[in-house]
Order: structure tokens, then C-alpha cells, then sequence
DNA sequence: GAGGAGACCATTTTT
DNA sequence: TGGTCTCCTC
């Protein structure tokens, strides 16, 4: 074996090393939290290409985030240089797409089609329930979305589940399913669920096709096992040559996708599907102190549907786990905000060490209130998109309309927008007519405007225009980068223009955010040069999830669902809301399947953990902005063994009646324990850094006057710590006195003491 | 057909 | 609480 051989050799424990090595034919990782999953896949990959000569090309990997497939492919990328290039390192949906822009034909499609999300597919839906007379209050759009993924997520049939339809409805039900599926196609589309099923359709259908595939890729490898559905392991299947080197790589205590189809049976199952599989199991975890990994233990221990096994971990104890509860979600946000202040100022940690996770969305926007007024950088992780604004997803309809001309989704969505006085009625005529004569929505726009169907003449006009609008952009397209052809059908469409002559002040966001996109466009040309083209932009913006906007390197705090934490490791973690109802969510109470569910994003949370995990919930909740209801803490935290577990007191003052009322209100489990001081409890196991530049620090003085972007003017009265730690307290005139992180604050000097005084 | 006022509903998680 | 939808008026 060469020095590459060593290489990449270099580093494995024994168990790891195994599955690095293993022979040809199926095998099956079960990898624990923090146990070097990416590492053994990355390293495998390698291993095959230098040592087992198998070439890039052969190789098809799949993950579950495009971020997950972007480390991989750097990965090897570090230990192979140049010779790795050819292999597919895709999610799921990535390489149906690749798949499908091959031979969309085969499927009704052609290779520009448009990738409808779920806003698209709902837009559609809610069109057809007129048309199929379904009401909404019987059935609603949600609904209908959800069991035609689920139908797709299991492969099946959309009509032989009518079953979940309410009664009543079955027939219309079948018939709106066959109408859905008519329309997508025609709209030279794709929704996520049939990525998944045409593909799978497409091989099956075409054995030469399929064939293809097989021949070529020698090595199969799939990570996150336990969280593919029915579909996709029936896709793996089809593209399964007869050498079965399948390697799936998982963790049954990580599947947190049964929702979204997946079928933790998929891994627990293989060994009986491939019998002949070596099974290795990666038990050690380099990630996590002891105290964290027995918290996880304990928590996940309690679930019945897994295969039992523990992680060990060479690493040493670490600090006790630290429980809090607050008053209420502010009281909550408040400690958050105190806590990542103190591990920045106290524990030496920076803002990217530390990350905030919750069970909804929701529960993000009051941290970030209270982090705001820290001052410490922070970002949220999903949550309302960028690519869900609506400009932004203006613009886009009207860039998939110049790839897609059949795109009716996108057409309904931009014809009007600005107002071009081009209403539903008319638009419905467009759709009409495009249907009769089985053309594009854009030919048909061009054909109704220029005289044919029944149009009134003032509409015409209007939609001749906005034909020839579309025509010139396509034009246009073909000559120019992406990102010119945006600028130019946004400003040719008068979007910009009646963005910049409202007066509404939410417009100029708007306009920033539209420019905000022509950077994201102009980046995407600089990272892919020949090949970036607008068709491929548009696909990468549909298959992007929120874990694939997380930037480890923005030195920030992040925030973001238990969800989208997966994969993910930070030296803190705060984990917020452990309520009866949010983790678990009341939604998961109908089934223990479900309930199981929730345990296991609990047990992914808390295993995110590097050295410090904090776990709050409040006794006191408002949902929907409405009264504060009483809470009960989650069964999860009582899962945690009292010696591993510090439970601390308020971060105000003068609360020890409120912690008598709360105990009584949390009546099952341990009584709270002793309130210490915080500066105790917290054992140093972060060197203190004092030792920083002090250039980039505005030259504060005491009592000068200075302006804080949140908290607005306000008087320094004390100066403390130096380097990156210096913080200043200052009394701003209508927020009171705060110390603040002068690093992070952004402090304006604005003038000195004697002029004030 | 546009725009505004008010009703109404929502929160699970997302490729 | 806030974002979306519906209805009403112009």
C-alpha cells in the first residue's frame, strides 16, 4: 500500500478501520453520535479509488443535505486531489434530478423542467379543489399535500391511499390526485415526492436505462440510513448491480425523520435483506465529555423499537450538565442570552461555539430579542427562508418561466406582479387555452394576445405585452450570465421600479433582498463557471434545505430546530423549551412510535455536545401570543440521572416564592435543587483568553457619550477587562444599564464627558 | 382590477 | 403575536 494508502489509513481506531477496509459486497455501519461516520465514509471513498483502483465514476454516494455531500466531497477531495474527480456525491433528490435531466423524456418531461416546492404544489392544489369542487373546510390543501407525499414517500399508488381521505370525498379524492399528477406533468415539472418515484419509475420501466446505471456504478454508499423512506430504498435497489457493494451507514437513535416517510426498518432490517452483510459498529465517540454521553444514554435508553448499545468515549468527564427554569419564555431567552455572554466573556468560547436548539421554529424569536441586546453575533438557521420571501420568489417565477415555458405555477404567480391589470379571470383563460391546445403557457399568452380565444381587447394588449416581455427575456437569456439575465427581466418587468416608487418602507427591504439575490446568483457563476447556468441555479435554490445555509465559519451564535442540528457539533449547546407538549410535541402524543420520535431528537440534541449543555424550560408558555399557560416539564428531563445534572436558579433575584409555586406545578419528578451562584457551579474548563488585540476596540472613556444600534444613547459608567473581553456598562437613557461586550456591541462613540456634563 | 380593512388562523419537524 | 386570506369599496 502507497502513501496515500497510509494516509488515509491514518487516524482509525480498529473499528473504523474495518469498515474502511472491508471487502466488497454489502456492509452495514451502525455509527454512533460523534463516532467519525464522515470520517469512515470519506475515508472508504478514498480507500476504494486509491487502493481498490475502482474509478471516481463508479462511485455514487448519497447523503441527506447538499452540505453533508459538499464536506464529503471536500473530504476526499483533501486526501485524493484531482484524482477524485467523477464521482456523484449527491442527496437523494440531487441525483434524481442528474438522473432525470438525462432522460426526462422517458418521463413525460423535458430536460428544463422546474422543480415545484411545496408553495408551488400547494398553489396548484388549491387550484384544482376548485376545479374538482372539494371544500377546503372538508379537506384541506395541507392535508391533500401531505398524503400525496406520503403516497410518494411509500411508493405507492396516490389512489390506493384514498382510504385517508375523509369519506365523503374518496372519489373526488382519485380524481384529484390523477388531475394533480396530469397538471405537474404538463407543467414540464417535478414535485420533491416525484424526484423519488419518477426515478424510481423510470428505472423500472427501462431495464436498458436502468442497466446503464447499474454497470456504472460499482459502489453504492448511503449515509443517514435510518432515515430513507420506502422510496428511496426502493431506489437503491433498482440502481444495485449484481456485485451488491452497498454500504449504508446510520444510527437508529437518530432517525427523526418518520414524519417525512422514513423507515427506521430500512436499517434495522438489513441484515435480513442481505444476509451475507458484514456489520460493523462504530461504538466510540470522540465528540462528547462522559457526563454528556450518560446523559444521552439515559435519555435514549428508554426507548423500546432500537437495538441496544451504548457509546464509549476516551474523553474525560466534564462539566455537570446545567438545568434552569424559568419564569416564563422571556425569562428563558434572558438566561440564553446571559448564558452565551458568560462562555464568550467568562469561559473564553467564541459566539460560533454555541448554539441555541428548539422544537419549532417559533421558539427562535425570542432569543434572538434578548441576544440582540447582547450584542453577541448570532444567525438563525431556517425559520422563514431567504428563498421563501416574496420577492424573492418573484424573481424566481420569473427566471424558471424563461427555462420553463410549461411552468403554469410560475406564470400564475408573475403575471400580475407588478400589477399589469391582468386578472384571475384572464389568467384563467390563458391556462384554458394552453390546455386546449395543448401548448406552453407562454405560447399561449402570445397566441391569446395576439388575437386568438376569447379575450377582451384590453386584456389582450395586457397579455400581448407581457408575452413579448417574457419572449425577450428568454432571448435574452441565451446570450447573457445568469445573473445579468435576472437584473434585466426584473428591471424590463418594472418589478425594481415599482419596488423603488412605493413608499412603503417593507419595499426597500425588498429591493435589498433582490440584490442580495443577484449576489447569491453572481457567487453561484464564480463557483461554477462554465457550468452555471440558470437552469442549474434554479435546481440548486429548489433542493436547498435549511442545514445547507449553515456557515461554520461566520463565527456566530447559531439558532436553529433540533432538526436541523443533525450532523452538526458545538462545544455548548443550549437546549431550550424541555416542556410536556413542545419536546415532546403535543402532536406526537397519538402514537409511541411518535413519541419515541421526540425522544430521539432529544437524544440528537444533547449529543450535539462537545463540553457544556444547558437544558431550560418555562413555567409559564404563551403560544400564539396569547395568555401565558402553565407548564409541565418534558418526561426527558427527568430521563437525566440527578448526579450528572446542576439545576440552577434564576437569573433575577427574588424569585424563591415563584420557585415554591413552580415545583408544586411540576409535581412529578426530583425537587428542585439548591440555588448556588453561578460563578461556582461552572468549573473552568475553558482557558480564559485575555490575551487579544485591543485595535479593534472603539477608544472608550468613562462617562463618555456613546449609541448602541439597539438600545440607542446612553452614558458609560464602567469600564472593565481588556482584549477581546473588554466590557463596558453603560446606562442608556431609555433601556436602563446593561454591560456589553464591547467587541460585539458595535458602541459608537458619539462624544466625551465634559461635553455632557 | 387594485388596494385596504378586518377576519382568521397558526406552530412541529423539511428533501 | 403576525402573516395570509377575504371581502369590500373605489
Amino acid at each position: 500500500m502507497g502513501d496515500v494508502g497510509e494516509l488515509i489509513l491514518q487516524n482509525l481506531n480498529p473499528a473504523q478501520r474495518e469498515a474502511v477496509t472491508a471487502p466488497d459486497g454489502p456492509l452495514l455501519v451502525f455509527a454512533g453520535a460523534g463516532s467519525g461516520k464522515t470520517r469512515v465514509l470519506t475515508r472508504r471513498i478514498a480507500y476504494l479509488i486509491a487502493v481498490r483502483d475502482v474509478h471516481p465514476s463508479e462511485i455514487l454516494a448519497v447523503t441527506f443535505t447538499n452540505k453533508a455531500a459538499d464536506v464529503m466531497r471536500g473530504r476526499v477531495e483533501e486526501l485524493l486531489g484531482r484524482h477524485a474527480m467523477g464521482m456523484w456525491i449527491h442527496t437523494f433528490h440531487g441525483a434524481c434530478v442528474r438522473i432525470l435531466r438525462s432522460h426526462a423524456e422517458r418521463v413525460g418531461r423535458k430536460p428544463g423542467f422546474s422543480i415545484y416546492d411545496e408553495a408551488d404544489q400547494q398553489t396548484l392544489l388549491k387550484e384544482l379543489f376548485g376545479v374538482c369542487e372539494i371544500d377546503t373546510d372538508v379537506f384541506a390543501v395541507r392535508q391533500a399535500a401531505y398524503l400525496f407525499d406520503q403516497a410518494k414517500n411509500e411508493a405507492a399508488d396516490p389512489a390506493t391511499l384514498a382510504s385517508h381521505a375523509p369519506p365523503s370525498l374518496r372519489e373526488k379524492y382519485v380524481h384529484l390526485c390523477q388531475l394533480y399528477a396530469t397538471r405537474v406533468r404538463e407543467a414540464n415539472a417535478f414535485d420533491f415526492g416525484d424526484l423519488i418515484v419518477e426515478t424510481l419509475r423510470l428505472l423500472r420501466e427501462n431495464p436498458e436505462v436502468r442497466d446503464g446505471y447499474r454497470g456504472r456504478f460499482r459502489h453504492l454508499l448511503v449515509d443517514e440510513f435510518q432515515d430513507t423512506n420506502r422510496a428511496q430504498d426502493l431506489l437503491i435497489d433498482e440502481l444495485l448491480g449484481a456485485h451488491r457493494n452497498l454500504m449504508v451507514v446510520g444510527d437508529d437513535d437518530q432517525s427523526i425523520y418518520r414524519w417525512r416517510g422514513a423507515r427506521i426498518q430500512n436499517i434495522l432490517d438489513f441484515e435480513k435483506k442481505f444476509p451475507e452483510a458484514k456489520v460493523i459498529v462504530l461504538g466510540t465517540n470522540y465528540r462528547s465529555t462522559s457526563r454528556i454521553l450518560q446523559a444521552a444514554d439515559a435519555v435514549i435508553k428508554q426507548n423500546r423499537g432500537r437495538k441496544p448499545k451504548t457509546l464509549d468515549t476516551p474523553n474525560p468527564e466534564g462539566a455537570a450538565i446545567q438545568r434552569f427554569v424559568a419564569d416564563d419564555e422571556y425569562d428563558e431567552a434572558r438566561f440564553v442570552a446571559r448564558t452565551a455572554q458568560e462562555l464568550v466573556t467568562r469561559r473564553g468560547l467564541r459566539p460560533g461555539d454555541i448554539a441555541v436548539f428548539y422544537r419549532t421554529n417559533a421558539q427562535s424569536r425570542m432569543i434572538e430579542e434578548k441576544l440582540l441586546e447582547t450584542g453577541l453575533p448570532y444567525v438563525v438557521i431556517g425559520g422563514t427562508r431567504f428563498y421563501d420571501r416574496k420577492e424573492v420568489k418573484d424573481a424566481l417565477g420569473y427566471l424558471r418561466l424563461l427555462i420553463n415555458p410549461n411552468d403554469g405555477v410560475a406564470l400564475g404567480r408573475v403575471i400580475n406582479v407588478p400589477a399589469r391589470n391582468i386578472g384571475p379571470r384572464t389568467v384563467e383563460r390563458i391556462a384554458a387555452f394552453a390546455q386546449e391546445k395543448a401548448c406552453d403557457v407562454v405560447a399561449a399568452c402570445r397566441r391569446v394576445g395576439a388575437g386568438e380565444g376569447e379575450l377582451p381587447t384590453g386584456a389582450r394588449g395586457r397579455v400581448a405585452a407581457f408575452a413579448q416581455l417574457i419572449d425577450r427575456a428568454t432571448t435574452f437569456a441565451q446570450e447573457h450570465k445568469p445573473s445579468v439575465t435576472a437584473g434585466y427581466v426584473l428591471r424590463e418587468a418594472g418589478y425594481i421600479a415599482a419596488l423603488e416608487a412605493s413608499k412603503k418602507v417593507e419595499d426597500k427591504t425588498r429591493l435589498e433582498n433582490l440584490a442580495e439575490l443577484l449576489k447569491a446568483i453572481e457567487d453561484f457563476e464564480d463557483e461554477n463557471e462554465d457550468e452555471a447556468t440558470l437552469s442549474l441555479f434554479l435546481e440548486r435554490v429548489s433542493l436547498l434545505s435549511d442545514p445547507d445555509l449553515y456557515d461554520e465559519r461566520a463565527n456566530a451564535i447559531s439558532l436553529m430546530t433540533l432538526h436541523a442540528a443533525k450532523g452538526l457539533e458545538f462545544p455548548a449547546v443550549i437546549m431550550i423549551g424541555l416542556e410536556d407538549g413542545l419536546l415532546p410535541h403535543s402532536r406526537s402524543k397519538e402514537s409511541p412510535a411518535e413519541f419515541e420520535e421526540e425522544r430521539r431528537l432529544c437524544y440528537v440534541g444533547i449529543t450535539r455536545t462537545k463540553e457544556r449543555l444547558f437544558l431550560t424550560a418555562a413555567a409559564m408558555r404563551r403560544s400564539f401570543g396569547g395568555v401565558p399557560m402553565p407548564t409541565r416539564l418534558s418526561p426527558f428531563w427527568f430521563d437525566l440521572p440527578p448526579q450528572l445534572v446542576e439545576d440552577i436558579g434564576s437569573t433575577r433575584p427574588n424569585v424563591s416564592a415563584f420557585t415554591t409555586t413552580r415545583s408544586t406545578a411540576f409535581s412529578s419528578g426530583p425537587t428542585t435543587r439548591l440555588i448556588r451562584p453561578r460563578e461556582e457551579t461552572i468549573d473552568p474548563l475553558f482557558d480564559y483568553d485575555e490575551s487579544q488585540d485591543p485595535a479593534d476596540q472603539p477608544k472608550l472613556e468613562l462617562l463618555c457619550r456613546v449609541r448602541h444600534p439597539h438600545f440607542g444613547p446612553g452614558v458609560v459608567t464602567h469600564l472593565a477587562g481588556s482584549g477581546q473581553l473588554a466590557r463596558a456598562t453603560v446606562r442608556f437613557d431609555k433601556f436602563g444599564e446593561k454591560t456589553l461586550i464591547l467587541k460585539y456591541a458595535n458602541l459608537q462613540y458619539v462624544a466625551p464627558p465634559s461635553e455632557h456634563l
